[in-house]
DNA sequence: GTAGCTGCAAACAATTTGCACACCG
DNA sequence: CGGTGTGCAAATTGTTTGCAGCTAC
């Protein structure tokens, strides 16, 4: 499972298409988190069109390979970043996301996951999951 | 165009319609976390049948007068619950949701509160607003 | 050659809005 | 009465699915 995302693709799984490396480069240049319709458009501008659709079944494919991370804005809309810069990929974290340009900062949070497991067994409540989210505005739209 | 907020209405009580109040009770005696569809189905059984839209009006009506709160499930679904029963209304807290009933515990996080505005601190990301919600098994479903 | 992608259009689900009507105050 | 809340249906939005054709292996 260590294998970096560089080029390689697990030979028995994705199949090496024009779109799905488009989309991972694309979103691996934006280095920030994006919803489908702002890949879609980035991918477009670039040349490298691809359909709506493939878009978000390969964001959904890289979801589920732990090779990107999903946070869902206020509104309810979904934003996409590859993971595993700064922490190993599958290990828990949380992110500080841009509101404006969707730039992100990878954190952990130890003191939050023991928080929440501290409550959550103080209240009687079991099998506990939890989502953290921080938004705001990174140093360059302050 | 929309400005639903700043209307000159009495902040503790909306119009006196049947509607508006069945819609307040019935989520009141839910206690817990209901989507906008399940309220409209158990107001339908106990015969107070109400339009879904109206329900979505009160309920978001609810929500901007401070009473009620939102919470977004893993699956985007908005669930609405009164406030302020245990916590002051207006007061920053969070929630652990039962995921079978909804059931819900209130929980004030001021560690999490200065953890997040500790790490947006020093990611250099200001005007940092967060979203935290804890999901698992109440003790009557665990 | 063939299973797995792709992509368009249509389906979908949650939520909002337009507009005529009902009803509170 | 007069304006506001209601409710149905239709519009929106984000996302998924059906299915024919293309493509990588």
């Amino acid at each position: 499972m260590t294998e970096p995302i560089s080029r390689s693709r697990p030979p028995g799984r994705v199949r090496g298409t024009r779109q799905a490396a488009a989309i991972e480069d694309t979103l691996r240049e934006a280095d920030g988190f994006r919803t489908a319709q702002e890949l879609f458009d980035e991918l477009r501008r670039r040349g490298d069109s691809v359909g709506l659709t493939t878009v978000y079944r390969n964001l959904n494919l890289l979801v589920e390979a732990g090779l990107a991370d999903v946070v869902h804005r206020e509104d309810g809309e979904s934003q996409f970043r590859l993971c595993g810069h700064s922490a190993a990929a599958g290990e828990h974290h949380h992110h500080i996301v841009c509101r404006v340009c969707g730039r992100s900062v990878e954190v952990a949070g130890p003191e939050v996951e023991a928080w929440a497991d501290r409550v959550a067994a103080a209240a009687g409540y079991t099998q506990i999951s939890h989502t953290v989210e921080l938004f705001g505005l990174c140093p360059d739209h302050s």
